[in-house]
DNA sequence: CTGAAAGCGCTTACAG
DNA sequence: CTGAAAGCGCTTACAG
């Protein structure tokens, strides 16, 4: 079923099909009632494959996504791919493994002449002299949630440095002095910027950093860490988690231990991940401006040439009750 | 950059240059070889959009997602992307937030000349009158652990009845006598197999089933019932969740309510999340061999025509801490 | 406003 | 094995 056949059960060229489909094309109103109601009897539909081809864009986006493991991914991913349709744009799903290259993966959706990437985290760290200027090579590239120092990619994220910040001071508010850091994937910008900022704040104030392992951003790891401080006979009294995920972790680890949530400890995360509302949990913590930063990449992507790196969101501080004291 | 620049590169004809990429076509190697080698220099990539269209197949399937409040949807959809990579196929992802109707995303994808479409579940019974044959219509369409009586659509599922059978024997295994069923959104498939394979052995068994509460595969729903069960005075000694997500919301109840999981009451789930492996829940659950699913999936949509409908998979019994007695 | 025609970048008979 | 040519289904100057 092609536009030729609908032109012909309409009577008109196939030019006035392609035009009626076209929004904004010259064609008189009366003409494009003809051919959509032929297209409507025959079920036609235009080919978006064949329209890509002639006018050179493809309405396609690559959505490069690693393991899944962190809730607050699918939730971005999904609210991506619903703010691409809003805007006529069409989502490649391509997953990175982390084995392989960033490269080949958005080499292979480049021959689907994609419009533009946006990569979602996974341990970027380990591949970053590939992801150079020739992957952008003429479709913008942006990382979501990471920062690639000495790439001159897009970038939106969360401003993580400054949440780092956020969090030595409210556990510091509430009274805690014996701080801890449980750290994720040590290669991350998110990690590092996180610890940056809380480490910054505290060596300001004066207050030591008891410790800041660091693994991954899971669960099984903010426990084990968790755990692993209490053998050492480190007892914080504060503990910010790199992120939701770990920070469920390390409440499960101090319920286990015995140690009171807020009483004996204050523990603050970051994402704000749905999980942690839950009654189990009631997690404070600095919450990323999904909406915003998504809003931000396809600005960033499709709006006019702004500043090319590194817009930066503040956190919202989601006051629940796992940090003790007064909310500020 | 184009086949043709590489010809000229290569001192080939256009038509050399297309052999070189496209696998098992007449070509001398030492030809290809120096294709490649052009292709390489000028950095080329054959263009997929105009193959796919010379061709007519594009490679491309669309997956159709729903909200993703179950873990356990982020993980297929990703297992299926990569699944399809390794096929050499494209995962076209499409947003379906249940307002529109699932058709009306299906037409859009069709225009990229999808191959085949998976459709993950969303509260698709709402829509039933239009994922009639039309919808088919060319391309195979495959619902992902959902069926739609009367409609000859491909299937893949769990077998849920099954399961929900085996929930029923091994709470009353467990020595429960006043069970309950904590269901999840009414409307779906998978919440009505498993009740009535729960509600079936119980019958058989010649167990009053307590109560059956439903609403949504959520944990605060879980939650929600679990504590009205109680109010209610129903106090049941066995209980078994629509899904995981749903069962942490009722182990996270009976916490509140201070009964004791298994010597009070035994929970049973469905899915296995991995959040089911956590130590402050050890969930007793059925789990889906989301594999097993998947290849099948990708079988029954690209593999010789089989069983139009309804493939079945049993589900794995994983055995942890929430329901009382020795393993069976 | 409308139609005939060129052309997007490929694949694939066809002839050699 | 190789090249010239037709054609996939569209869009878009171009002329009317």
């Amino acid at each position: 079923m092609t536009s030729l056949d609908v032109s012909r059960e309409a009577g008109v060229s196939q030019s006035a099909v392609s035009r009626a489909f076209t929004p904004g094309a010259h064609i008189s109103p009366d003409t494009r009632r003809r051919v959509l109601d032929a297209a409507e009897r025959l079920g036609y539909q235009p080919n978006a494959i064949a329209r890509s081809l002639v006018t050179q864009r493809s309405g396609i986006v690559a959505l490069i996504v690693g393991e899944l493991h962190n809730p607050f991914y699918p939730q971005a991913l999904s609210q991506m791919a619903q703010a691409l349709e809003a805007r006529g744009k069409r989502a490649l799903l391509l997953t990175h493994d982390g084995r392989r290259d960033v490269q080949e993966t958005l080499d292979a959706a480049r021959s689907y002449q994609i419009e533009a990437a946006v990569v979602f985290p996974t341990r970027l760290s380990s591949t970053p002299p590939s992801l150079g200027d020739p992957l952008t090579d003429g479709v913008p590239v942006l990382l979501f949630n990471r920062q690639l120092p000495g790439h001159d990619l897009l970038s939106v994220s969360c401003d993580n440095h400054a949440g780092g910040r956020l969090a030595a001071q409210l556990l510091y508010g509430s009274g805690a002095r014996r701080l801890a850091f449980v750290g994720g994937d040590p290669d991350t910008s998110t990690h590092q910027d996180r610890l940056r900022g809380f480490a910054g704040w505290l060596a300001e104030a004066g207050v030591e950093l008891l410790a800041a392992p660091a693994r991954a951003f899971q669960y099984d790891w903010g426990m084990q860490a968790t755990l692993d401080l209490h053998t050492a006979g480190l007892r914080p009294d504060g503990i910010f988690a790199a992120n939701d995920i770990v920070a469920l972790g390390v409440l499960d680890a101090l319920r286990v231990l015995g140690r009171r949530v807020p009483d004996d400890v204050s523990v603050i995360g970051f994402d704000g991940i749905p999980e942690g509302a839950r009654a189990a949990y009631r997690l404070t913590t600095i919450r990323q401006p999904l909406d915003l930063m998504i809003e931000d990449a396809l600005e960033a992507l499709f709006g006019p040439p702004g500043p090319a790196t590194g817009r930066l969101h503040p956190g919202e501080l989601v006051w629940r009750g796992t940090v003790g004291g007064a909310q500020p």
